[in-house]
DNA sequence: TTGTACGCGTTATCAA
DNA sequence: TTGATAACGCGTACAA
């Protein structure tokens, strides 16, 4: 069994108080007796337990992480585990704990439930990573948790926010492409595309087409499934065989697509153009390397861990940011003009 | 403010430690009473406060999830991410939350010292994932709280532990390529090397090589750095241009190694076979798909922490159990016999 | 069946 | 400067 602070205290003759002084580095005690009580709690290897102290403090020095998708496909995902990495790091330096869970489709929190960790008071804040059901977030709002949203962005809503510019990103990525000569250019989409940062470059893509003039065709998008980039580039293919560029809606569905173009006979980029979206480390590893917008994913973790130690120290009470992190374009040979 | 047990006991009339009771589904309340008392938790929202009651049971219903390698590459990794789903997955079905922290190298827990969240009891286990410095194995054992490791098992420790059977696998795979005529096979490594898994799969190449009566050559072993697959792959090229198979510590470096191979001009099979190990998503997905050892990565992380519970549930008195994974070779189209 | 009261390990507020 | 003691919110023996 751990040493407590009572061990400590009678071990040393003096009270419960003073040791806790001494320890949290609070005026009031002798420099003699704290060299004393340091040293004996060194000595005992005295740790005060995390309940106790956050019962009394009512706060828990830990933060929780709430993915918005499944587990698996949240920590499959370069972009997220980036994101994970960076809200690691500035939690740790900040001597604070980490506490993992998902609000995915099926479970009971996408219904509007807040995670256990939360109406349990263990976490002083939340990290909302992805997107997530509008229910989680009106939940959230009630339960009086500060959270701060990374990668997503509610309409609608007066949040503190962390994402990319995505739709500038997929403009850039989708004039790219146009600039090269490209006119059939399909989307493959990611899920879900309705809302969140799938949805936004969808938007991108469109804004760019019309634009220059070219009709935003509906059967030249496809994705709903996590991962399903082979099967949407597919059925793109299918529908319009004179599709010479695919814009996907992140790197993974575009090295997925890579597959479907090689089943279909087709190369990249001779006959097809490809580009994706976040710079994941295999997009420099696949041929031919990725066309695509770097994003600072480890760095958008960081920065939203920042703001929710920022609204914890002034007290939520403070007015939502949204903070927006622009994505670079990459150039690498998985695009090139059309064939003739 | 939340709603304490205090608040719903005068609201009922009625002594919290009735409530207490009631709500835990403990005997020696009336069905009526019951009824009520469950009504109105559910109206005022009530949920125990996690410290409190952690206080007095001495439970957390918390386990923790240790990584042995930075969170960047922890995350990175599908293996490891697979993993933690399973981990993930058994927890949250067992209404447990989880607490993920890093005892990579460089951080002060690499030299024995306990995650915060362990010292101070706010975990009821722990899941080591990944090779640990052996320091950390030592402070874990003294501070009595029960864990698990899983894809790692220190020699010389008798430990619970959840492994592939590393060795046996890298065998198969070095038997596969022997088998298709290979004699010269280099070894594409990761790190560590000198422990853990990586550790095992070099340990098998070099079984299988030596049964086939084909001396094992320190030259065509290379890989410290992680993800450092390309740049392993050259050097062993360069040392010997002989070389036409290599089996990688991973699938991550296999593909990585992909590159390497492209950037001297070699195509894979007809000049050089490749294999990895963990047959990741990613596996399936390049060109040609690899040839690799298939591990339920997910089964494993569901085991590890069905285990913990188990000791928890025994109270951590029962003799370790070592639990071994099976992985199963997967042929593609990355090997084919040598040329010529 | 229900209520009382103690204790879990801290921090914080008083007195001394 | 130090000590005593009351919270914090809950579970649980024990008494009623």
């Amino acid at each position: 069994m751990r040493a407590t602070i009572k061990d400590l205290a009678e071990s040393l003759g003096v009270n419960v108080g003073t040791i806790s002084r001494a320890l949290n580095d609070k005026p009031g005690v002798g420099p003699e007796l704290r060299k004393r009580i340091v040293r004996k709690a060194a000595e005992l290897d005295y740790r005060p337990n995390g309940h106790a102290r956050g019962l009394v403090t009512q706060r828990t020095e830990t933060i929780g992480l709430l993915s918005g998708l499944d587990t698996h496909a949240f920590l499959s995902n370069p972009f997220y585990a980036g994101v994970f990495a960076g809200i690691e790091a500035e939690t740790r330096e900040r001597n604070h704990a980490l506490m993992f869970a998902s609000a995915a489709q099926k479970s009971p929190l996408s219904l509007g439930e807040v995670p256990k960790f939360v109406v349990e008071n263990r976490v002083d804040g939340l990290l909302v990573v992805g997107p997530v059901e509008v229910n989680v977030i009106g939940a959230l709002q009630d339960s009086r948790c500060p959270f701060v949203v990374v990668d997503y962005h509610p309409a609608a809503e007066d949040l503190d926010t962390v994402v990319t510019n995505n739709t500038r990103g997929a403009r850039v990525l989708t004039d790219h492409l146009l600039q090269l000569g490209h006119r059939h250019i399909g989307f493959v989409g990611g899920a879900p595309l309705d809302r969140g940062s799938y949805h936004e470059r969808l938007l991108g893509y469109r804004e760019a087409l019309e634009n220059a003039g070219i009709a935003y065709r509906q059967e030249l998008v496809h994705g709903a499934a996590p991962a399903g980039g082979c099967e949407s580039a597919m059925k793109i293919l299918e529908a319009e065989p004179r599709v010479t560029a695919l814009v996907a809606c992140n790197d993974v569905n575009a090295l997925a697509a890579y597959g479907a173009l090689r089943a279909r006979g087709l190369s990249v980029p001779k006959d097809v153009s490809v580009v994706g979206f976040d710079d994941v480390p295999a997009a420099l590893e696949v041929w031919p390397p990725l066309t695509t917008m770097r994003v600072d994913r480890v760095g958008m973790g960081r920065k939203a861990a920042q703001r929710l130690f920022q609204k914890l120290a002034e007290g939520n009470a403070t007015s939502p940011h949204q903070i927006v992190f622009s994505a670079e374009l990459v150039v690498r040979a998985s695009t090139a003009a059309p064939r003739k």
